[in-house]
RNA sequence: GGCCCCAUCGUCUAGUUAGGUCUAGGACAUCGGAUUUUCAUUCCGGUAACAGGGGUUCAAAUCCCCUUGGGGUCACCA
């Protein structure tokens, strides 16, 4: 039996991060299996844009290189993959649990219903449906039928039944049927209901596992009631526990995410986020785009195999020592019965760590491509492909060594694409190592003069020349070393100072070193 | 509230199915130390957990029960 697992997402314009780790163990079980992958659009309630709702959708998936054997764009043996558009496939399933009396139409006014669940509630007794039009003749109900009377479809609970549910992770469930109501599966324009809608597809799609979030746990008994009613023979269960928000247990959302902003685990993430949206004109206060989603994390400059690495972790492990996973090690070594059953909360920490490893692992090629589209979309280059540039910001990125974890972090190194007179100081560093110590502006003037006369403008010999002008000048280079710094990036620290010097150049660090003194001595002054 | 699910370091987890090899292992974070002109890296080391209570057993993180706590779900949403 070929392993066919499915996602079915609604479209609601953007893919939830939690979402995502479900989606990934799903398409993993497929293909460990040599299965295949299914994508459906649960769209049996949506009248939206299409393109704007799905789009972001396939585009976490297509970035994070899961590819879909059926579904939109590829098509395939079972499509329609959109459920609006496989009415006839329902109204058919519709027609049989009608005529088979597994369903009923219930000409109950919702109102009453309501009032029936509220008292129930209120007296503290399990609310089950009335069934009073089951005590409709035949002739009634055809009458109410061409009289236009509303009704709704509902499933007829078998209530003296038990479902036992045998879930991949949970292990044994069991529901008893005594305690549901007769749920809803069609309005009544013939339209169907999730539930329904989900058990008649899951079937002709043949799916054999449903891998999908905890939350549904309790939409099954349902499910399986449906399939047995259809004849069906009824698929394989996989409740994967939801993502949580960090430090908690609640699942992650949307809507919380003003709250997330003020977390102290979210806090890196968040500050790292906000710094590199705002250089490519999102804007970071927006919730339009927000750590929950896939998008953001792709926009910040994380690596598909960073997020991937990431989500396999969360709720899954495949012993007591390995961490690092690559998509392809995945696919091999995944399996359900290594799926923990608690709620894991998403770690920014652990996640930025994972990032890190698989940026440090990418050829310099791919983390030159990635850098320079950062830097264009920030416009502080203008042509990513011009070889100067490209060889200018390679260097850069050797320069940066780990510390280029995502691409976004390019920005940080900003002093090698402004322009000098736009060069941002950090003014309380500058005070205390350029400004307040009495001899720094003296001790600059002269190093600028010894800069200006050497030919070789590189590292090494820069080197040296610093260290023989501390100790002529009988300065720790801890002094100089800093101030000079200060006065060419604007920063405190940061990368090798000797090759940044190099690859400013000359005529940059002298002008910049102008500037600075200049600064510096207006600062005295005041 | 009903139903269902879950419970090991701050976090992600190994160990639970087949009780002993667990004085509970790893990773991230954190704290020290070494390296580094600075920062980052790297290396070394430290702190840190079986929710509580009862059983069963020679032996319980592991099995059973209760309590507590957390969560999900209770729609003519998906």
């Amino acid at each position: 039996m070929t392993v066919r697992t499915r996602f079915a997402p609604s479209p609601t314009g953007y893919m939830h991060i939690g979402g995502m780790r479900t989606a990934l163990f799903s398409w993993l079980w497929a293909r460990h299996n040599n299965g295949q992958f299914i994508l459906r659009i649960d769209d049996t309630d949506q009248q939206r844009n299409m393109d704007e709702a799905l789009g972001p959708i396939l585009d976490a998936f297509r970035w994070l290189g899961l590819d879909w054997d059926e579904g939109p764009e590829v098509g395939g043996p079972h499509g329609p993959y959109f459920q609006s558009q496989r009415r006839q496939l329902y109204d058919a399933a519709l027609s049989k649990l009608l005529d088979s009396g597994k369903a009923y139409r219930d000409f109950e006014a919702p109102a009453d219903t309501q009032t029936q669940r509220e008292a129930a509630e209120k007296e503290k007794r399990v609310y089950v449906s009335s069934r009073v039009s089951l005590q409709l003749s035949e002739d009634q109900v055809a009458k109410n039928v061409t009289d236009g009377q509303p009704f709704v479809v509902r499933l007829l609970i078998p209530r003296a039944d038990k479902v036992v549910l045998n879930d991949h992770i949970r292990g044994k469930v069991e529901f008893d049927c005594s305690l549901m109501p007769d749920p809803v599966i069609a309005r009544n324009d013939g339209s169907p209901l999730y539930n329904f809608a989900t058990v008649v597809d899951d079937a002709e799609m043949e799916i054999t596992h449903v891998i999908r979030a905890e939350e549904h746990l309790s939409n099954t008994p349902i499910q399986i009631l449906l399939h047995r009613a259809l004849g069906n023979k009824t698929p394989e269960w996989a409740h994967v526990p939801y993502v949580a928000s960090p430090g908690s247990k609640e699942k992650m959302s949307k809507r919380r995410i003003d709250k997330y902003r003020t977390s102290p685990q979210f806090q890196k993430l968040f500050e790292l986020g906000d710094l590199v949206l705002s250089r490519i004109g999102i804007d970071p206060k927006s919730n339009d785009l927000s750590p929950v989603m896939v998008a953001y994390y792709r926009e910040v400059g994380f690596l598909p195999a960073g997020v991937l690495n990431a989500l396999v972790r969360l709720g899954w492990s495949l012993d007591d020592q390995t961490e690092i996973l690559s998509l392809a090690e995945m696919k091999r070594k995944f399996s359900l019965d290594r799926v923990i059953k608690s709620a894991a909360g998403l770690d920014p920490d652990k996640m930025l760590s994972f990032q890190s490893h698989w940026m440090s692992e990418l050829p310099a090629k791919e983390k030159l491509y990635g850098c320079l589209h950062m830097l264009k979309r920030a416009g502080l280059i203008d042509d990513e492909d011009d070889k100067e540039t490209q060889a200018k910001v390679a260097s850069i990125i050797e320069l940066a060594a780990d510390r280029l974890r995502v691409f976004g972090d390019i920005f940080q190194l900003d002093e090698f694409f402004v322009a000098d007179d736009e060069l941002k100081i950090d003014d309380k560093n500058f005070q205390k190592r350029v400004v307040k110590p009495e001899n720094a502006v003296l001790l600059l003037h002269d190093l600028r003069r010894r800069l200006s006369d050497i030919d070789n403008f590189t590292a090494q010999p820069l080197h040296e020349l610093l260290q023989s002008f501390a100790a002529e000048k009988q300065v720790k280079v801890g002094d100089i070393f800093p101030a000079l710094r200060l006065c060419v990036t604007g920063k405190a620290q940061g990368v090798d100072l000797f090759r940044s010097l190099e690859l400013l150049g000359k005529a940059c660090v002298l002008r910049r070193l102008d500037r600075a003194i200049g600064l510096a001595e207006s600062h005295r002054v005041p």
